[in-house]
DNA sequence: AAATACGTTCAGTTTACACTGAACGCTATG
DNA sequence: CATAGCGTTCAGTGTAAACTGAACGTATTT
């Protein structure tokens, strides 16, 4: 018997949750991220009431393990965060409601970081290129340029890509 | 030794190629895809001229299977496309050039099914949801109208950034 | 027809990672 | 001080997916 039956009444009202909840952690799944962190998300966002690390844990049957790594894993992109409940020593949790700023923090802000070491990356490889084109003979520079061009390009693509993520008309959007 | 040896004559310059390759493994492997995908686009990308199924096998070392599932991969996503060399039975291939058009259908496109996919999941549950709410009794629905409400705004929520993907106004912003 | 050249497919392997169970550290309580 | 409650950490497990090697089908050449 999990604790949503004990704070729903209605049997039909807790399988419509029980759905959602499965649904969320097949959607986290289908993104890579594991299955647990939709399911704790989707239970949080249902919830009406802030709910503890062991709660979670009973109610969706997994290790207290992955609860506790998956809660801080989304307390880091913002997607939920702590509660302090007066004369309680556990740790409550509570869905942020604002998907917005979810989307900034669980989102953009980790892409943005790929998309920056990517561009370092180019970068890297360029510097070396330059290098290398110094002490080559003519017609070795004919390809090299060709190189140099197309590696030009990539990183002002990604380049791009950092400034749309950016743009605070993206923010607008939404 | 490799085939870029042949192709270039400066170990120079094909270290620097080797190691775009290699970043291009790394960043393709943070995403999720795998490693092969990035070197075998990154190899194309850089490849003065197209290349046939074993030339990208010889070159990166990899197994002709790989490259073969990869190949299609990159194709499905408009990434490479093939082209025919006359009198040639062999398959080969050139990378796009056109980054947009890659990102359209490589990153956009997915995302968009998968996102559709995820509404299509909540409406299930609020459907069946709204089923459960006409045989209940007065004090539970107040629960339920909770749980609805907030299942509403997260159909809402996805159905936005279906809206944001198909945007025209983010093919501007590139 | 036999043999060769290409690309694909499939079973098996290896690798990566989500997840678990148990031990640990810390804090509060008896 | 001992004990219990709570959260974290870490080694180990299980599983999914990338990757491989070999067999296969098809088309081409001799």
């Amino acid at each position: 018997m999990n604790s949503l039956a004990k704070q729903v009444e209605s049997p039909e009202l807790a399988a419509a949750c029980l759905r959602f909840i499965e649904s969320g952690g097949h959607t986290t799944q289908s993104f890579g991220l594991g299955q647990v962190l939709g399911q704790v998300f989707a239970l949080l966002y249902l919830s009406p009431k802030p709910l503890c690390l062991d709660e979670i844990v009973e109610e969706l049957d997994v290790s207290k393990a992955s609860v506790s790594t998956t809660v801080r894993q989304l307390e880091e992109w913002s997607a939920v965060h702590h509660v302090w409940v007066k004369g309680d020593r556990r740790d409550f949790y509570e869905a942020e409601t604002d998907f917005k700023a979810m989307l900034r923090h669980g989102v953009l802000a980790p892409l943005r970081k790929k998309m920056d070491t990517a561009v370092v990356r180019i970068e890297h490889v360029e510097e070396s290129l330059h290098k290398a084109l110094e002490k080559t003979n003519p017609e070795q520079r004919a390809q090299a340029r060709i190189v140099a061009e197309r590696l030009q390009r990539a990183r002002k693509f990604h380049a791009k890509i950092n400034a749309l993520l950016n743009n605070p008309w993206l923010d607008r959007l939404l």
